[in-house]
DNA sequence: ATCGGCTCGCGCAA
DNA sequence: TGCGCGAAGCCGAT
């Protein structure tokens, strides 16, 4: 079985349809026209079939927690994918509506239907549908894990520590790249049943009925080539220094991969063989291996065995009840959510952050770590500070509402970690303080560089 | 500056 | 059944 077969699963049991038209790639989580193994894919049953490809992307307007910030560093990257689609010679269709019933009306004309991989459950539900309404064979290409979840492991892990051998173990199965499919068959024509223009990204944006209350970030810009100018950057000058350098939250050595990860810009694949391609010391490349790979892999594990990632009651039991007993333990201040999202606490370190990740759309990790430690103590119950780092998140991240988003959220309430010395409030889960950081960083040039942005 | 103790659940050796 | 050990913890002692 070479390479692209071991990422793919059929997901109904359809044969392709006789007399069709095209060959269907709908594209939703890998928006990039190369290192995509389910364009592959699609490409691969063209040419089988002697049809032209046609790649659509839907545009839901009522995409879960979706704003005008998301939809903007998308549509930024979309216009590129649509011209290297159209320059392989496929047709890139994109259309305003619900994903699946879209794709299931286009795949009428369609043979085959390949699609890409999602994780959280309106993105599996898609796909359910699809599959069952498609009359024609889909097959699901997995493109956006290195390691496909099921291989990685059959249960939901409890630690990095368990999961860890086993993605390892399976990772040498999974490192060929997909190789570049040239298409015979020449599209011609077949985009015309596009109703956005992509290149015209105002007018895009202005016909989605959407939040528009979070403005789209100025210092990021979405697209793979962006991307690459990015990884190059961190290749060169960031990665020698990333083993000890990563969590340095002034001096800063991260590559700030995630936006573009989450929206399929970049595949991890690449981004794996270009760490370890690169030169530099063994200590940044194992460490970034470990992020990317363990860490990312680990949070897809957990929102794919775990029905309720985005509950409260999936945490851990021990968590769950150490903060149980600790939920009528006075906190020095409890501030509102509206205090909270405007930075307005007596917290300057913890208002930094909400301030980065307010006007940024992003957080160096280890200040991501300290915001959501600290909410449980802002907080009046466990519950509502779960809540409110959950809708915190997805609303200004550019990386939000990502597997990760959700991992490392119910990680401040003890997933993936151990018990620790019981402390007032947190109980036995993990604490951290305002003298930590000042112990490791000079955290008043953090505050100084936050309020500057 | 560095170290031990605190603490939980898993995997493995015995 | 016991033992070692783990993503970033903290605190107090040296």
């Amino acid at each position: 079985m070479d390479s692209l077969a071991r990422r793919t699963t059929a997901l109904n049991s359809s044969s392709p349809r006789k007399n069709a038209a095209f060959v269907l790639y709908w594209m939703q989580h890998s928006q990039r026209a190369e290192a995509n193994p389910a364009l592959e894919r699609a490409a691969m049953w063209a040419n089988e079939c002697g049809l032209p490809l046609v790649v659509l992307f839907v545009l839901d307007p009522a995409y879960p927690d979706a704003n005008i910030r998301h939809y903007t560093f998308m549509l930024e990257g979309l216009a590129e994918t649509a011209k290297a689609v159209a320059e392989r010679g496929a047709a890139f269709v994109c259309r305003l509506g619900t994903p699946p019933d879209v794709a299931v009306q286009i795949g009428r004309k369609a043979a085959v239907i390949v699609a890409d991989r999602g994780y959280l459950r309106h993105l599996v539900a898609w796909r359910t549908a699809l599959a069952d309404e498609a009359g024609c064979l889909v097959e699901m290409v997995e493109g956006d894990a290195i390691v496909p979840v099921e291989e990685a492991s059959g249960k939901q892990e409890t630690a990095a520590r368990t999961f860890r051998p086993r993605v390892h173990d399976a990772l040498p199965r999974f490192l060929d790249m997909p190789r570049r499919i040239d298409l015979k068959h020449k599209a011609d024509g077949l985009d015309a049943q596009s109703d956005i223009d992509l290149a015209d990204r105002d007018a895009a944006l202005e016909m989605l009925d959407c939040d528009r209350s979070v403005p789209a970030v100025e210092t990021v810009k979405g697209g793979r080539a962006a991307a690459r100018r990015s990884l190059d950057s961190f290749l060169k000058d960031d990665l020698p220094k990333y083993g000890d350098g990563r969590s340095d939250i002034v001096d800063r050595h991260v590559s700030v991969m995630s936006p573009y990860l989450h929206f399929g810009q970049i595949s991890p694949l690449e981004l794996y063989h270009a760490v370890t391609d690169a030169g530099g010391n063994d200590d940044g490349r194992k460490a970034y291996v470990e992020e990317m790979l363990v860490r990312r892999e680990l949070a897809i594990n957990f929102v794919h065995y775990a029905a309720d990632y985005d509950s409260y009651g999936t945490l851990p039991a021990w968590a769950r009840e150490t903060l149980e007993a600790h939920k009528d333990d006075p906190r020095e201040t409890v501030y509102t959510r509206r205090q909270l999202e405007a930075g307005e606490t007596d917290d300057p370190y913890w208002n930094a952050a909400m301030r980065e990740m307010r006007v940024t759309g992003y957080l160096h990790n280890h200040m991501r770590m300290y915001w959501g430690k600290r909410l449980i103590a802002y907080t009046k119950t466990p519950q509502y500070a779960y809540e409110t780092a959950l809708y915190l998140n997805n609303k200004y991240f550019l990386d939000g509402r990502d597997a990760n988003s959700y991992a490392n959220v119910a990680w401040l309430f003890g997933l993936h970690d151990r018990g620790w010395p019981e402390r007032d409030v947190f109980g036995k889960v993990r604490t951290m303080t305002a003298s930590g950081l000042k112990r490791k960083f000079d955290v008043d040039a953090y505050v100084t560089w936050a309020n500057g942005l």
